[in-house]
DNA sequence: TCACCAGTTGAGACATTGGCTCAACTTCCG
DNA sequence: CGGAAGTTGAGCCAATGTCTCAACTGGTGA
């Protein structure tokens, strides 16, 4: 995703909130954070902003759909720029990467199973976790 | 899920492991803990045991399939005495009411994402956050 | 029955992730 | 430019879980 810092400083900067210096701060982090991080090091990636900052930031970015939150394996988190369109993710358990989904059929289950539990379902989280394909040819070819 | 305490402990007694009496202690309190509970409500229902003891165990049960993580809506997470199978949740954001799902339409899209990634998939998580039926027909009447 | 050893335990410190408070500060609107 | 309102950060708190390690114990072989 092409992400600018300034995209990002403008999905900040909407109703009624403001552009100051840490969110700036925070805006370039984040671009310099590959595919994901975890909450830690977009901290570590901000100098000078403090540690509740960059939660509120991330909890605001998150409602803002600009950044979503992964729930990894082992029930670490981890949090990843993206794009506002819903979808889910397939986590690699040994190098981490992290791979979207946007499956209209998954869509259409989800949607059947809210009908037949008759709950009012208006979120769900969905994680799947495996291997990548290059993890799985490195471990065939280190056999 | 008529789990009695001796199923349980029966279960915990497989693969060279021992039944202890911390672990007697908390087969029983399982039982005495509604349909979900967190860790620490556990930890309160069998005095005596240890926290690392009630951890390792709760780590155990899920292992052997008796017990079940569920991650909340804010990221609590709690546990499920439930039964074997491969399951998902429906949870009620209101009243905390977990109830199962399964779904083969639901596995049969999952197995098709697993394919058109080409990611090995061995796990994965799901959970659905909503409104359940008592819930919502008590936000009408109290309209 | 007994002794032994591997598996298990618990106290307590530590780690991780995130939230809260509140006085001081900064943005941005008028 | 001035001030109200939004924002910040230091530091403390909380929830959830892990680790260590000496002491203990269940179950087995004799």
């Amino acid at each position: 995703m092409g992400n600018t810092a300034q995209q990002i400083e403008h999905a900040i900067a909407g109703s009624g909130r403001r552009l100051t210096g840490p969110r700036r701060t925070l805006a370039e982090a984040l671009l310099t954070l590959g595919d994901h991080f975890a909450a830690e090091e977009l901290l570590q990636a901000a100098p000078g902003v403090g540690r509740a900052t960059v939660f509120r930031t991330l909890r605001m970015l998150q409602e803002s759909g600009l950044v979503c939150q992964v729930v990894m394996d082992d029930g670490r988190t981890v949090y990843r720029l993206g794009s506002e369109e819903h979808h889910h993710h397939v986590i690699c358990s040994e190098c981490g990467a992290v791979a979207d989904i946007a499956s209209m059929r998954l869509e259409k289950a989800l949607g059947a199973i809210a009908v037949e539990t008759g709950y009012e379902v208006d979120a769900h989280r969905l994680e799947l976790y495996g291997r990548c394909p290059g993890c799985r040819v490195a471990a065939i070819s280190s056999t």
